[in-house]
DNA sequence: GCGACTTTGTGCATCGGTTCACAAAGGGAT
DNA sequence: ATCCCTTTGTGAACCGATGCACAAAGTCGC
């Protein structure tokens, strides 16, 4: 017993939500290149995906396409914003400041739309209260204190992985809810504590897997036994 | 009409792929720990999933448990490790070492088991000849000879986005055929060259779609109009 | 104003993945 | 040797995601 006429149910499948932001950088391409309009065809080749997946995708948000012309590319890309929550401005704290942390910090594509690193916090007294990417680093024993005064709700775990569940627990305290983990360890978490997690080494190990079954042929499957 | 006596189903789902090098860390863990055997539930646990998808995950592999007992640690290693191919070493080359590369370059788990990070390659002068993570930094015109003379077969990017799909072009006319991606674009690639992407905006975009739908209550659902 | 053309939005079949629940298999105690 | 207990391996139901194919809806040219 649904209602078919509700414009924006709004239970978007949680694969919807994982290509939106593919969506909305092909969108900010096009619109830096003067592009007005884009058929799901179009927008589907630029972000590459399925175009039938496309329109089941941007349906869930709305109707926000014309018939027979396509989808005006400004109105979808404030739409999607919207919806991604990036009208609003993110403040994202960074914890740990190795090599990784440094590089989040410096990341453009980070800090570009709706985001903001707003604090650094690092356990290394060598680090602490260097300037880096124009802030300042501040110690571990203030994480609580930062999080709360720079109204953070987003940290970004670049710790070494013993250190990550400590964070973890200490940010969770403060009110937290929201957790990028770079660290190469699961976290345990709350119900309600949202984690996502990042691990280089695991891309590799899957490439790894794809291309040694390449080098033994694709007809491997045979059993050869 | 399937052969119900194959051991080693050589169609391993993708899904679970994604998940074997989960399990291979919680083991290394465990081994190190001098734990011998371990059961499909404690493993599961120390790998944050269920069960009983941990089961059928190792099923794919082949009957490798002991009803009763569960799985040798040292066996289910090798198995593993085997099967993703971590047995034989992967040289791995990095393109593009500015803040990020550079993190990949000292990343100590990406080094770790089955990898060796081969050549760094940048364009930038003012980089190149110097020496990071123990490796000379190559000029980007030595790009096909280094890969060719180091026996690479695994590229990661790390270049600005606009360099990223050239990089690409370039290394699969060598023979390159993995890439793992960092740079916020769609790569096109032929037919049977695998490209894993890593975007950590997109991370971040998704967490913040969880985040406001949180903030604004579990409710929202309703609609207000 | 009308017909031809384009493109969206979606119903439906299909597919891969997850989870449950249990029979089969083995170990250990007596 | 037998019984009980534990744990695996998997059949089967379920669930969400994908992709096809087409009707509905709108534009543009004449």
């Amino acid at each position: 017993m649904k209602s078919p006429s509700q414009p924006r149910d709004r239970g978007i499948p949680e694969a919807t939500v994982a290509r939106l932001p593919l969506y909305l950088r092909a969108l900010h391409g096009m619109a830096e290149r003067g592009i007005a309009t884009v058929s799901s065809e179009d927008l589907a080749v630029a972000a590459g995906v399925n175009s039938a997946k496309l329109r089941k995708d941007l349906s869930h948000l709305g109707s926000y396409g014309t018939r027979g012309v396509g989808y005006d590319v400004e109105y979808l890309v404030y739409q999607i914003s919207r919806e991604l929550g990036l009208t609003q401005d993110w403040a994202v704290a960074i914890v740990g400041v190795g090599n990784l942390g440094r590089a989040l910090a410096n990341y453009g594509g980070f800090v570009s739309r709706g985001f903001r690193v707003a604090a650094l916090v690092d356990a290394d007294p060598g680090v602490v209260g260097d300037t880096i990417a124009g802030l300042n680093v501040e110690h571990i024993d203030e994480l609580e204190a930062v999080i709360k005064r720079r109204g953070v709700s987003i940290v970004v775990l670049a710790t070494p992985a013993a250190a990550a569940q400590e964070v973890c627990d200490r940010v969770i305290s403060v009110g937290v809810t929201s957790i990028l983990n770079f660290a190469p360890v699961v976290l345990s978490v709350p119900d309600g504590v949202d984690v996502r997690k990042v691990d280089l080494s695991i891309e590799l190990q899957i490439l790894a897997f794809h291309e040694q079954r390449k080098a033994g042929g694709p007809l491997m499957a045979v059993d050869s036994q």
